[in-house]
DNA sequence: TGCAAAGCGGAACGCTGTTCCGTATTGTTA
DNA sequence: TAACAATACGGAACAGCGTTCCGCTTTGCA
């Protein structure tokens, strides 16, 4: 095992606050231009969004396999903690799946982008993806469950075969610019509802 | 479309002696260099290997990918024509099919890089796999034939299944070097021979 | 045999990821 | 509060890649 740490970032726990804020601010600007501009955005690109040097992004993730391994753990995190926190706030549970949903297609490309990241770590691969399930599908099957009990929704489709379907409709979404993959996954949760 | 002439190199049918020579030796010494490290190697290796310029390289393959491709139409075609060659030279069918083997095993090392030399293009990669398709399986099925002619291997396996299994077994050949892929393709090839 | 056209070699360019080091910021100690 | 290690920062510099450019050589034809 030549891997420790892997993915977790050097010093997520440093003394200094102004560390501590430059590695949170250099995930959220690497999610962005990851969004933005795919996952192989250069890694200047990345220190420049977060207003940062060169130095600081290596002295957080010593590579650019690392920083996308923890830009993907961060994403999987945000997104297991917005479940329940759009369920407290949408209007339905309808409503918050469908909000939760667009989190989860943002953070898809990231996801995508980790094959070609780590591109000779099937191992490192595999146990990232088992902690994508492990986190996002209860908070997908609690969602789920909501709308079921509210009524909203039908009861044939377990959350994960939903995820499963709105990843496959993810893909490719990066290369054609005319695919518009979150029309499609809206359209998806809307033929989720029941009819009345 | 924009990729016009894709793969077949820019002057196949050149005026100049020298010119149709050095395209040839290209050929041949980047598909010796990708054997030996991989369809990632830098061009500049290629050079190296055929005692070349970087200009000649570049006049005659105007891109990293054409290159690629046009190594492997050209390997697709040597693997072709070696199949009767070796069919009328070995001592028997199986013994010629053995050794049309090895070449196509050496081959498919370019044609599991193409997926990465093609990152974008579906569309040249289907017709780059149709055209391997198209050559290479009359002549395995050739090669196939005169076996079961001759008696020598059991008859419940075509050509196309037998050159898909060897792909499979060709699969991380390139990225694990403890893995031997042309020892287990040897096996499968002795386990046609029909037992007598 | 001369000479334009075609082709060649390899230095130079622009773009990557990564490293290095002088400088600025921080938390701690007197 | 003032001084001072320790820590972190910025961005120039480096190495390796694909690709381009251009002075020189080779070729085939008149």
């Amino acid at each position: 095992m030549d891997d420790s740490g892997r993915g977790a970032g050097s010093d997520a726990g440093s003394r200094r606050k102004d560390a501590r804020r430059n590695r949170q601010t250099l995930l959220e600007a690497a999610a962005t231009v990851f969004v933005a501009s795919g996952v192989e955005a250069p890694v200047r690109d990345i220190a420049a969004e977060a207003g940062v040097g060169m130095g600081t992004i290596y002295r957080h993730f010593p590579t650019r396999a690392d920083l996308v391994i923890a830009v993907y753990r961060h994403q999987v995190d945000a997104c297991a903690e917005a479940g329940p926190v759009l369920l407290a706030a949408g209007p339905t549970p309808h409503a918050a799946l469908g909000r939760w949903v667009d989190h989860f297609v943002d953070f898809l490309v990231t996801k995508h982008g980790l094959a070609s990241a780590l591109q000779n770590d099937n191992a490192g691969f595999e146990t990232l993806h088992a902690y994508f399930l492990d986190r996002l599908v209860p908070v997908c099957a609690q969602l789920l469950a909501a709308a079921t009990a509210a009524g909203e929704i039908r009861t044939d489709l377990d959350a994960l075969h939903l995820m499963h379907g709105i990843g496959n409709l993810c893909i490719g979404a990066d290369t054609d610019p005319h695919y518009d993959a979150r029309r499609l996954v809206a359209l998806l949760i809307a033929g989720l509802r029941q009819p009345c």
